[in-house]
DNA sequence: CCTACTACTGAACTACGTTCATGATAGGTG
DNA sequence: CACCTATCATGAACGTAGTTCAGTAGTAGG
């Protein structure tokens, strides 16, 4: 019987992780402190503990979120791409890099929060990671329609590492940034040139 | 006049990076405790504090003597690499992975040092990648000899970028790591399919 | 040898995450 | 409707950090 209780637990739950999501896209995975927590959602430090095992817990649910409107990011730049495989590939990591700038706190917090050494990601993000290779191994598929599946998924993770490495570092102020246009350009750079010669 | 107090001073300093390097090699930056620093060391807490600012600080010293290992890993590869600008490339990017392969924890402490929001990176660590990147840079320019300076800038940093993203995620195990080899492959494929249409 | 100053000490302070004894509450039962 | 018990929420208290500072010990110059 699901009742008050679950209710509000429920309730507690949701406003936690909309309390923590606005404070890690505005002030970081750091600025995300149990006290501050409890203070605004009106309840006692201990009902977060009723609710989530711990600030990871939260963070990841908050994470969960992120990874989503990434995704869908992705996906609604992809379906407004014209019809040629390059084009998608470069579109799309243009779009991560635009999500990634646009929430870069967020999405910084999807690599800090902290995990337990050797222990796997959650499903939720295997689950997410493998909607986004398989956006990259489609085109790479076309692109490259004489290679393996084994070599295309070598492939997809190549270009999604090289995106990701290109977008953090690009974004990292403290090695004297990249501006936005240069980062673009890097990734149509690399991405075309990879593609240029498809043997 | 530099007499015992400062000898004493320098011993302290050398002997905390010495222990601070071991436990953060062995044990992670997360596991650089001021209490356990002391008393390997043979001290009080508080003089951690008359030798460096803090703990970040005495970070940033192992930090500058990994990127030097780094460095010198890298050249010593480059020195044995036939003469070959591609191959230069590719054994430079392998040679990147197998130190952060084989100093993960130090590798990754380079990176996940706090650094307060809006301040650049120290001196040594500019210096030291401005060296890497003309590792990088020299080949680039044989490869595309009709491409500007700047052209060529940003190509050495969107490689690098390619590599690193590569080596940090195929070492991070919780999205399901890539074995060492398959690391090395993706590095060549990208360098090598990336450097195939000198146009 | 003495004096003024500097450096070292470690207990104390602050800021966290997390727990747990206690009081409050919900929902079944007579 | 009143009672009772299992369950939940509370926030003070605990443990563990980094960092500071008043008191003490030691050093360098006279």
């Amino acid at each position: 019987m699901a009742t008050k209780t679950q209710i509000r637990r429920q309730e507690l739950r949701d406003k936690l992780i909309v309390i923590a999501e606005r404070t890690i896209a505005q002030n970081g995975l750091s600025a995300l402190r149990a006290r501050d927590l409890a203070q605004e959602a009106g309840c006692a430090v201990g009902a977060i503990y009723n609710v989530f095992g711990d600030l990871t817990d939260l963070t990841l649910a908050v994470n969960a979120r992120t990874f989503h409107r990434l995704g869908a990011d992705v996906a609604a730049a992809l379906a407004q791409a014209p019809d040629d495989p390059v084009e998608h590939l470069v579109i799309m990591a243009q779009a991560y890099h635009h999500f990634a700038a646009a929430n870069h706190l967020s999405w910084r917090a999807l690599f800090d929060v902290e995990r337990p050494a050797g222990q796997a990601a959650p499903d939720w993000y295997l689950a997410d990671m493998g909607q986004l290779f398989s956006y990259i191994s489609d085109p790479l598929a076309v692109i490259f329609p004489d290679r393996a599946a084994d070599e295309i998924a070598l492939l997809t993770r190549a270009l999604f590492s090289s995106v990701h490495g290109i977008v953090l570092l690009g974004l990292d102020e403290a090695s004297a940034g990249v501006s936005t246009d240069n980062i673009d350009r890097m990734i149509a750079l690399v991405l075309r040139q990879f593609t240029a010669s498809p043997n």
